[in-house]
RNA sequence: GUGGGUGUAGCUCAGUUGGUUAGAGCGCCAGAUUGUGGCUCUGGAGGCCGUCGGUUCGACCCCGAUCAUCCACCCCA
């Protein structure tokens, strides 16, 4: 236990860190050019708000939150997801009192106690966005638009984009009756899960995979069919949205999200090559939340884009992350006066920015190439007693094999001139 | 929380019906004459065979438990 990483956490590895670099990089630029300015919030937050805002019957509240006391009795736990941290801190701030509407990002590590399994960790990444303050199907579609752009850049195919309306509490309201009335001959038919979401949550039982469920709903009423006027017209706006941004998608009545701010806009982006955690973001419109939580009547929308699954997708479509270059030059030294001008050479080169490295084990010449050589070493300086006598260096470029040997004060611009 | 698969070297894996000092490939380190990498060859280091218990004259191998890991369910990123 002492030497093993807890269950469903992960390094990232010193070899495989620069994937991560890469797309924290990309998502940077994004976000830039698109408008949203990143935010960062603790890790961890108050209990309460996860459950004010999350809801009280979803699974995340229920089951999976890391939940501890702190030693001031205070109950305390580890984001779950990035949104609600995001809200609490635009309130806390008085944010909306700056020039609407706020568009922001982050990129969080979330904690959610489950069963780890392909696509699924306890520890995981996310990369978000939240637009704050306009009602408006455009921002919901820009939204969308920014996680395609991040899809598109990666060079990630095969991806869906399904949406839905969840409607709002009006409508959501009167669907939920409907539904209750369509549901309560088949009742004794149901799962357990169901018969409790019957009551609490009529809506999440469009999405239960129990197959004796399935079969009972074959004719079930979508929310999307019973919107009121104002949902039903906002969606016709997204739609239209989407289009003119060239974005394809689908429209699946059956996406209710886990977490129960959501009115309205409901969204996912799919992809089927990373086994059956497929979501690799969802996202939707949160109109009710910021007021839920003692901020003023603001409407709101976001994604949550998970970076583990990202980086699977583009593994299993074969996409290669440029690696950046490892070294730039090895400064091979044989004996111990050429030791020391290694050093001094060391300092001269990475001040005028140059990724230099030397022999630190005393090695053989060969030993010293091989190295080099496994380092990725663009090009290696050789210096030795003949060298240090004549005042020259020799350069090999280790593409090419060629060397050349110049006058050891013009090695810096040599290489810079090269590199 | 539930179900199934898997735990042998840093990594990927062999290991015959239970029988002496547990192997390979890759990787790592060193060498193949004196100061030059990639290819090849040689040598070396490195394993309480996940852990605990049981069966047996004897267990990497059989049985049980436990832990971890992978995949799946629930649900989600």
């Amino acid at each position: 236990m002492l030497t093993q990483a807890p269950k469903g956490t992960k390094d990232i590895l010193p070899s495989e860190v620069y994937k991560w670099h890469y797309v924290e990089g990309l998502i940077r630029e994004i976000c830039d050019l698109n408008g949203y300015k990143e935010m960062r919030t603790p890790v961890f937050e108050h209990t309460e708000l996860f459950q004010r805002s999350i809801g009280e019957t979803t699974d995340v509240v229920q089951k999976e939150m890391y939940t501890f006391k702190d030693k001031g009795d205070r109950s305390i736990t580890l984001k779950p997801e990035g949104t609600a941290p995001f809200v609490r801190a635009f309130i806390e701030h008085s944010l909306f009192n700056e020039v609407q509407p706020i568009k922001g990002y982050y990129i969080i590590p979330c904690f959610r106690y489950e069963q780890p399994q392909s696509g699924r960790l306890r520890e995981f990444h996310q990369f978000g966005i939240e637009a704050f303050g306009t009602k408006d199907p455009s921002i919901d579609a820009e939204v969308i638009w920014v996680a395609m752009i991040l899809f598109g850049k990666l060079g990630i195919k095969n991806l869906e984009v399904r949406i839905n309306s969840v409607g709002c509490p009006k409508c959501r309201k009167e669907y939920n009756e409907l539904l209750r009335g369509y549901l309560a001959p088949k009742l004794p038919d149901l799962c357990n899960t169901c018969k409790d979401r019957y009551i609490k949550n009529p809506l999440r039982i469009i999405d239960c995979k129990e197959e004796k469920c399935k079969a009972q709903l074959t004719d079930i009423p979508f929310m999307l069919d019973h919107l009121c006027p104002d949902c039903s017209e906002h969606f016709e706006g997204l739609k239209q949205s989407l289009t003119i941004l060239g974005i394809d998608y689908i429209i699946d009545r059956k996406i209710v999200r886990g977490l129960d701010y959501y009115t309205k806009t409901a969204f996912e982006i799919v992809s089927n090559d990373i086994g059956a955690q497929g979501t690799v973001c969802g996202g939707g419109r949160y109109d009710g939340m910021i007021e839920e939580c003692g901020g003023p009547d603001t409407p709101g929308i976001g994604f949550g884009l998970g970076l583990e699954r990202l980086l699977m997708v583009a593994e299993n479509q074969g996409i290669v992350i440029p690696k950046p270059v490892a070294m730039d030059v090895y400064i091979a030294n044989l004996g111990e006066v050429a030791a020391k001008e290694a050093l001094r050479l060391l300092s001269l080169l990475r001040n005028n920015g140059i990724k230099a490295e030397k022999d630190y084990m005393s090695r053989s010449l060969k030993a010293q190439m091989k190295y080099a050589n496994k380092m990725n070493a663009r090009y290696v300086a050789v210096i030795g007693e003949d060298e240090i006598a004549n005042n020259r260096v020799k350069v090999k470029n280790m593409s090419d094999g060629m060397e050349e040997e110049i006058v050891l004060s013009e090695l810096t611009a040599y290489l810079k001139n090269k590199l």
